[in-house]
RNA sequence: GGGGCGCUAGCUCAAUGGUAGAGCAGCGGCCUUUUAAGCCGUUGGCUUCGGGUUCGAGUCCCGGGCGCCCCA
């Protein structure tokens, strides 16, 4: 089959359907069905692990195995393929001997990249390494356009995220990220489960009055049928206490999430978040949980309760350190906690602390906050300043938060102007959002009622008023505490992913040309 | 939204403004223990796209596309 020399892909791909069409003629469909083969590579080294040649020349077994060829080294008359198959990689020798003259035929046709099927007993090589001494051999489906080149791989990123089969092909390492990122949603799952939560799954298609529980900007759409429009759920928690209400008093969700919003290393638009709700607990309880919990994740998807992230090793042991963003925040200002809160000095301060030089690109929205109220203030300054002092070798609960920041949070006992929340922090990144709820009915009118004011003078991000929730609490909601949690923020740091995109498996990017 | 960087063969990368190259993959040979196998030979290019400057542009200038990083 030499007639065509090119080696451009379309010619590499006219040549490997030529290939396809000289299995045909030997019987062999290339794009063949109904092999199953009865072992995996794991199989085979956990049957030898590290004996030596002559203990599995005593006992070489009878291997059925399948899988894509990465590489071919080939001698001529015998060759070994780096076959890689669901549970890892695995060394098939084909030798004309063994295969006979017309396995061997196929074997002349095989491309790296093609799907192969072997059998036969194990064998270790002069070299060490386990392999399968094929008896029988032949090629399941040929793979007609060429597989990045063995060494370097894909190294594209915009290439690896728009192919990811390819990326999940030959990238080292990618199939774990996912694999641990699936650990990670099953042990999470379990956890609760364990402690009598009850999974549900609630609307992801909301009315436009339903799209609130968080300050994010939704899609929109349109349902035909009904002539509704429609937007995608920017959370799952006011549904979910509408279950606590109707005494469902332990429920999580673990889905998906859209937020029609920028792009980068730690946000894609849609996400997976996990949320919780329990009856009778506050938010202190849940910081108990969130330790526990975020321990048993480090443990059971990494074996170790320390994680290595960005070259950071972060120690998940509990108990995490607890920061005041009040107090952070106040003292940036150079102002008692009682002050900031009340106001007083407080634009003042702003401005100081936004003409500092270490303010930077911050300063441009610390002067924006300075029209909103105290604890808005208090809120950027700490995000401006406080985030990146928090401890990068441990999580760490940031507590104390006012009031303005919280409109779906009860009010703290002791000091209406806060409210009883928590954020997780970890890996500079926030990970984990939860508090005591409001279920007061009046207050939360009052909030929906401010949320509507916000949103008239311009914040796009302030939720809608649902009145269908205030009657709920209406109904009576018991003491409840819920909580979020950033499901890929959390893969990305016990997977040392730097970005959001590597451990979803198909992230959002723009269509090309 | 702003700034920086990148885009050259299927893949990974070269190329002072002066005839676009290499390795891998492919193709033709030799080769029955290789680990990026080796040896000999060989094909393959709309240099992301569109303009411009120039005798001459992958390279310089302007604009578009896509991506990455930083910032908002």
């Amino acid at each position: 089959m030499a007639e065509e020399l090119g080696s451009t892909e379309r010619e590499i791909v006219a040549q490997r359907l030529r290939k396809a069409e000289a299995l045909r003629a030997l019987g062999v469909n290339p794009f063949g069905n109904g092999h199953a083969p009865r072992h995996t590579s794991a199989d085979l080294a956990a049957r030898y692990g590290d004996r030596p040649a002559d203990e599995i020349a005593k006992d070489p077994g009878a291997w059925s195995v399948a899988g894509r060829v990465l590489a071919v080294r080939s001698f001529g008359k015998a060759a070994f393929l780096k076959v890689r198959d669901r549970d890892g990689d695995l060394q098939v020798w084909v030798k004309k001997d063994k295969v006979g003259d017309r396995g061997f035929e196929v074997f002349k046709l095989l491309d790296a990249g093609d799907i192969v099927a072997a059998e036969g007993p194990a064998t270790r090589t002069k070299t060490g390494e386990l392999t399968v001494e094929a008896s029988r051999f032949t090629i399941l489906t040929k793979s007609v356009r060429p597989l990045p080149e063995k060494w370097h791989g894909l190294t594209d990123v915009e290439a690896r995220y728009r192919q990811r089969y390819v990326d999940l092909a030959v990238t080292p390492g990618v199939r774990e990220t996912f694999r641990r990122r699936t650990r990670l949603v099953t042990t999470l799952r379990r956890f609760l489960d364990d402690r009598g939560y009850l999974e549900v799954e609630t609307p992801t298609l909301h009315k436009p009055e339903e799209a609130g529980g968080a300050a994010a900007r939704p899609f929109e759409t349109h349902h035909n049928a009904l002539g509704l429009d429609l937007k995608l759920r920017i959370a799952t928690e006011l549904h979910l206490k509408r279950l606590v209400v109707g005494g469902l008093d332990r429920v999580y969700e673990i889905g998906r999430i859209w937020r029609n919003e920028g792009i980068d290393r730690r946000h894609n638009p849609e996400f997976t978040s996990i949320e919780f709700y329990q009856a009778y607990a506050t938010h202190e309880d849940l910081m108990r949980l969130t330790e526990e919990l975020l321990h048993r994740l480090a443990l059971e998807v990494t074996g170790s309760a320390i994680v290595k992230f960005q070259g950071q090793a972060i120690d998940f042991t509990p108990p995490y350190p607890r920061l005041s963003m009040l107090e952070l925040a106040a003292r940036e200002l150079g102002l008692s906690p009682a002050d900031a809160l009340a106001g007083n000095g407080l634009g003042e301060a702003l401005a100081r602390a936004a003409a500092r030089p270490d303010a930077g690109e911050a300063a441009w929205k610390l002067e924006q906050a300075a029209k909103r109220s105290p604890g808005e203030i208090v809120a950027a300054v700490f995000e401006a300043f406080c985030e990146r002092q928090l401890p990068a070798d441990r999580p760490a609960f940031v507590v104390d938060f006012p009031l303005e920041t919280s409109p779906l949070s009860r009010r703290r006992d002791a000091d209406p102007r806060m409210v009883d929340r928590f954020e997780l922090f970890a890996g500079g990144m926030e990970v984990a959002n939860a508090f005591s709820e409001l279920n007061d009915p009046g207050d939360q009118r009052a909030r929906f009622e401010a949320q509507v004011k916000a949103r008239a003078a311009g914040d796009e991000e302030a939720m809608p008023y649902d009145e269908d929730f205030v009657h709920a609490l209406e109904i009576g909601m018991p003491p409840t505490a819920g909580e979020g949690i950033g499901i890929d923020r959390v893969a990305m740091l016990l997977t040392d992913s730097a970005s959001i995109r590597d451990v979803i498996l198909f992230p959002l990017l723009k269509t090309r040309e």
